[in-house]
DNA sequence: AGCACGCCGACT
DNA sequence: GTCGGCGTGCTC
């Protein structure tokens, strides 16, 4: 076992670090540490160091210790990068900890952790070993044409020369020439997080004096140019506390080679200071406001329930002011002095809170999103490190920032799926690492939703949770009127033009006219989620996924929607050559194309992710939508988050029956949680909105639940269900995801595994069984599902049994090729 | 995750 | 016969 090293490092010990790769690696790697590099070393800060034949990575000193390691001898440290840890005890503790939890490998959570920005990028570059010249003419072609190459370059990476050569395995190559002496390798490490700096000017104090200054206007007045910027300085200090170079050059024309200058002349004095990246417009209003009654008494309730709960749910419905009650909560915890993470689903945050929050606590709060860049994470990062934030705004991956003294999380809109990460590992739950990550500072946390998840709802329920509700509108905000249309009988009736039911059509046309904006939600994007022949009903597939291409007509092709391969659309059946090709189905694409043929004259944007991918495109439509240059939005569940916008009056599901019959226990529970939050966009502020539900199922329980507003009946009759089946949150679920290139051997897999998982749980063990769509990147997949009963059974024993027959299954031959990745509380 | 070693097909 | 394809196993 390793120890930690005494303080007294003057002493000649040798020191070993356990260390964290950001790797897929199940266990911690031990190098040694160069003796001039043991102070330097401490636990949370990244190390350099050689980790296989040639590659570097940054890891995180996890442990340091005196004994040498016996099996093998350890690698030397290359390099400490910090002077102070940037992991805390604190995350480390959590790495571990979801690691066990999510059944996954701390080196998985350390990337999903750490910004990119603080993980360094190693790259091995080649260079002319210029003290050996050699004849060319000796050279092999490929060893010339790189020698070639580096004339022109200097340095190239060793994927360069990939590339160079159109192969891959050119380190042999490499090895070769760098033995006759021809190339040398260097192995640089580069950080690619720099801060932004930016020249700060000051005046000469000398020149504080009118004499002084009057002698140098004079002096100047053969230099107009440096005058000039001399009295944009002067202008500028009158009502700036910093003067940047940048000002100077904007106020007053004069290129840098004149305050270049100046500086010569030591008539300014210039510092680099480094200036934050995340630069915001300020905002004056302070946004005082007065807590309604109901507000002052729910935020009465929850600090009374603070007192002998960690946790509170919130339940609050849609406009019953929520925020209102957050921002005197944290407000509360920042004057103790203690932090805040406010957790919202990504899309949210780029809407108006943000500037809501900003006006009111300035500078004190920090913003954190998958839409920043390396270097804004990583600034948010250290700043969060140095204590400049006491109040974090952030997306799941906010709960991974190194805070030092956090006294609550909120964790907004809690039953959102956009809190479980699912694509590389860690598949972990913000809400839920919220709830773990607060307890190790002693805080508390706020959950916040107007449909809460049922998990949630069952823990206040049981009273792990306190709850508080929040049930009537603010500000005598009336709920929407809600309209189940049937589109069978429109269809009958012939009031139905394209997918618009003549109901949903008069209700758009009305707000229309009231320059009023309308929302239309449909969950899919693309044109037509199907392509079909006519004459032999041959429907093209993606070529490495099991799912029919959908057709979008902005790009004329047919895309997969699980791997992005793309093809042209064809004008002919590629199997029989027959030109009656027919569209199925509809998406987002097609009800905005439709609804510009019915209504030219109106405004229509559309919002799903393939008019959002860049940057600022999802600002853009938002801020269309609110200077009212949009009249009709289109859009997937997008439209469902955080759209406030006071005109909106009318909201149109334009099928309601995708979501219903969604072939998942949570289905209803999560047509309720949209359909509700959709609604709930409706006739905020003053107007009552109008909320039309196209379905073929009219009489579906669901809507009714919608239409009353019932989450309790709702509630109610799941749980009935979820009890019955054996489902959360009666239940624990882990599923166990098995992929493998080859059908047949991830047959034999998944039976073997779950056969295996049998002798040990019995009948908890489900399947395996193929998921929904059953080959995603030419990867078959299978999913055995474990169901776990809450008490009875110790979920981490269950665990730990888990991972020994997968681990087991490892060693044998049959595992070859496949992959298996647990899901632990899958959402 | 890389990257090398190692075993089978199409080329000088 | 070699070059180079990808399949398996190790990395402190």
């Amino acid at each position: 076992m390793l120890e930690f090293a005494s303080s007294n490092t003057s002493e000649r010990k040798t020191l070993f670090v356990e260390v964290i790769l950001p790797l897929a690696i199940a266990k911690n790697y031990t190098y040694r540490v160069p003796f001039e590099m043991n102070d330097a070393v401490a636990i949370g800060k990244r190390v350099v160091v050689q980790f296989g034949k040639s590659k570097l990575y940054t890891a995180i000193v996890a442990a340091i210790g005196t004994q040498a390691p016996e099996k093998y001898e350890a690698k030397y440290i290359l390099e400490v990068l910090d002077d102070q840890p940037i992991v805390t005890a604190y995350q480390l503790q959590l790495w571990q900890w979801i690691a066990e939890y999510y059944m996954c490998n701390v080196g998985e959570v350390m990337n999903a952790a750490l910004p990119a920005a603080l993980k360094l990028a190693s790259e091995t570059k080649i260079v002319l070993n210029k003290d050996y010249p050699i004849d060319r003419a000796t050279l092999h072609d490929k060893e010339f044409l790189i020698a070639e190459a580096l004339d022109l370059q200097p340095e190239l990476t060793v994927s360069d020369i990939a590339k160079l050569l159109g192969q891959k395995t050119v380190m042999p190559i490499l090895k070769g020439m760098f033995e006759k002496n021809i190339i040398n390798i260097s192995e640089e490490v580069s950080d690619r997080y720099k801060p932004r700096k930016r020249t700060f000017i000051t005046l000469n104090p000398v020149y504080h004096n009118q004499d002084n200054l009057r002698e140098l206007f004079s002096i100047l007045e053969r230099a107009p140019k440096q005058a000039d910027a001399l009295l944009a300085y002067m202008k500028l200090a009158r009502h700036q506390k910093a003067v940047s170079k940048n000002d100077i050059t904007e106020e007053s024309g004069a290129g840098s080679a004149v305050i270049k200058a100046l500086i010569e002349k030591e008539v300014f004095f210039a510092e680099e200071k480094n200036v934050s990246r995340l630069h915001y417009e300020q905002e004056n209003d302070t946004g005082i406001f007065d807590l309604s009654e109901l507000q002052q008494n729910a935020l009465t309730d929850i600090k009374r329930q603070f007192e002998d709960k960690d946790t509170v749910l919130l339940y609050g419905v849609t406009s019953s002011g929520k925020t209102q009650i957050y921002v005197r909560l944290i407000e509360e915890m920042i004057n103790s002095g203690r932090q805040v993470l406010y957790l919202l689903p990504e899309i949210a945050l780029t809407t108006h809170i943000i500037e809501r929050l900003r006006a009111y606590f300035g500078s004190n709060i920090g913003v954190y999103h998958s839409k920043f860049n390396d270097n804004e994470r990583a600034e948010v990062w250290q700043k969060v490190l140095n204590g400049d934030y006491r109040v974090i705004l952030g997306a799941r991956s906010s709960v991974f920032l190194p805070f030092d003294d956090l006294g609550l999380i909120i964790v907004d809109e809690e039953h959102e799926t956009s809190y479980k990460q699912f694509d590389p590992a860690p598949r972990y739950n913000a809400r839920d690492v919220a709830i773990y990550l607060s307890a190790m500072y002693k805080g508390k946390v706020l959950l916040g939703s107007a449909t809460p998840s049922f998990e949630s709802y069952f823990n206040a329920r049981v009273h792990k949770y306190g709850l508080t509700e929040l049930v009537q509108r603010y500000g005598g905000v009336e709920l929407p009127d809600i309209e189940v249309v049937s589109i069978a009988e429109e269809t009958k009736q012939k009031t139905i033009q394209s997918h618009f039911t003549g109901v949903l059509m008069k209700d758009l046309q009305q707000a229309i006219e009231n320059k009023e904006q309308v929302i239309l939600f449909q969950n899919r994007r693309g044109y037509a989620p199907l392509l079909m022949c006519r004459t032999c009903a041959h429907t093209p597939k993606c070529i490495n996924c099991d799912v029919s291409l959908t057709y979008h007509k902005s790009s004329g092709k047919l895309h997969c929607h699980y791997c992005g391969y793309k093809e042209d659309s064809p004008s002919i059946c590629p199997a029989c050559g027959s030109t009656h090709l027919e569209y199925k189905g509809f998406g987002t694409e097609k009800i905005e194309d439709d609804l510009s043929l019915l209504l030219p004259d109106v405004r229509l944007a559309r919002m799903d992710m393939d008019t959002t991918r860049s940057r600022n495109a999802l600002q853009n439509i938002l801020n269309n939508l609110e200077e009212k240059k949009i009249d009709i939005l289109v859009g997937t569940q997008m439209v469902a988050k955080g759209l406030d916008f006071a005109d909106v009056t009318v909201i149109g599901i334009i099928n309601a029956d995708s979501l219903l019959k969604f072939p998942d226990y949570r289905a209803n529970e999560r047509s309720y949680q949209l359909l509700s939050q959709v609604s709930g966009r409706a006739g905020r502020r003053g107007k009552r909105g109008k909320v039309v539900i196209q379905t073929y199922d009219t009489g579906h329980r669901v809507l009714r639940q919608v239409i009353e507003n019932n989450y309790h009946d709702l509630y109610f009759t799941e749980m009935e269900e979820r009890r019955s089946f054996k489902y959360p949150p009666y239940y624990r679920i882990i599923n166990l995801d098995i992929k493998h290139k080859d059908p047949d051997a991830l047959y034999n897999q998944s039976v073997y595994l779950a056969n295996e998982l049998r002798k040990q749980f019995g009948d908890r063990v489900i399947g395996p069984e193929a998921p929904l769509v059953s080959r995603i990147r030419n990867y078959y997949i299978k999913s055995i599902m474990l169901k776990f009963e809450k008490d009875g059974i110790s979920i981490n024993k269950a665990k730990a049994v888990i991972r020994d027959v997968i681990t087991q299954f490892q060693t044998t031959k049959l595992s070859k090729g496949g992959i298996v990745q647990p899901d632990v509380d899958p959402y």
